[in-house]
DNA sequence: GTTAATCTATCTAGCAGTAGATAGGTACTA
DNA sequence: TAGTACCTATCTACTGCTAGATAGATTAAC
């Protein structure tokens, strides 16, 4: 695999579990098996990195979301698929998403890194906005963004307390607002 | 001031604000005006200042809840107090709970700092399923997930876009289930 | 009351370890 | 032969942390 992807993969699962701050290039070279300095080469500086790996995880999940809409043509449908991504995340690899971690850490970050991720739930935010307004919800907007900080903090709190009821319970609360 | 609650208040704004391992006994030492030598004669180590930190915030929220319930008879205005108390170190000081923050970080913490995190989203949601419980919601206890849940998601998501609209929006949900 | 002993809270000075980062060299590849 | 992807070696800055000293307050003994 390609390096840079490599380093990026490394470096977003460990973020996911501790934040910006306690992830380190020698942690990382040592997982890969190279030397730290070699880091250097594909992310200059860590902010870098930062930045690329905010960057690739909206893309990717901007992408996700594309797709779903291209495959679930009703809005409730949509959004049901929009919390398995979170579900699956959670329960199969025991990850919080990258942005609700970052975010918590917003004003200790390089301004890039924390630019990406208020980008990042903007982006999510007006996805989900659509799909209210779809479904005919009067202020979809806070619909959506009451379903992003649920989610967020439901994987915050399951992952804190080893206890997936906790996003279950969440996950229930938004489906049973869709009926 | 004591020279302790001083070092505590410094250490659980900076870290409310940008996490644990942001935060430096130099730092904290400099906004004091002494040497980071002499936080160690208060907190020997950091996992100390840690742990004095959120057991602190732990009980004084514990405490917050029992003076609710004395003061409120109802469920609801219970409830409606307790999101009070989120809303009011939002918008009044900029500040996120501290236990969402570092419940984020939970993997890299020190196992003291991460059990007192977890015994906190304990007690809160124990609290508050005895409101739901009371109001007669069907399963209170998963009431209770969602609107921790909901409230930790929306602070850091607010604070991090720097848009309380977003809190808002969460705030009037819960409220709104009240009926 | 004075003296002695102890405690508190800070200081200066410095430790080993780690952080991110850089310079310059090497080997492989297109 | 130009570029890619690594290496070794090193740097500076900062991390948590410790040792030992000091000034001032408190307590106990005579």
């Amino acid at each position: 695999m390609d390096s840079a992807t490599q380093i990026l993969d490394i470096a977003e699962r460990r973020m996911r579990q501790t934040g910006y701050n306690a992830v380190s290039y020698r942690d990382i070279a040592a997982e890969m098996g190279i030397k730290s300095a070699s880091l250097h080469y594909h992310f200059p500086k860590k902010e870098d990195l930062g930045a690329a790996l905010t960057q690739r995880y909206s893309d990717n999940f901007a992408e996700a979301l594309q797709h779903i809409a291209s495959r679930e043509p009703h809005p409730k449908d949509r959004i049901k698929a929009f919390i398995d991504i979170y579900s699956t995340e959670l329960k199969q690899r025991g990850l919080v998403c990258l942005c609700a971690v970052l975010g918590a850490e917003t004003e200790g970050l390089p301004n890039r890194v924390s630019g990406e991720i208020k980008l990042f739930f903007d982006k999510n935010i007006n996805w989900l906005t659509q799909q209210y307004q779809a479904l005919g919800k009067d202020e979809p907007a806070n619909y959506a963004k009451t379903t992003l900080s649920l989610l967020s903090g439901a994987m915050v709190l399951s992952a804190s307390s080893h206890d997936n009821s906790i996003f279950d319970a969440a996950a229930d609360s938004i489906a049973q607002g869709l009926t």
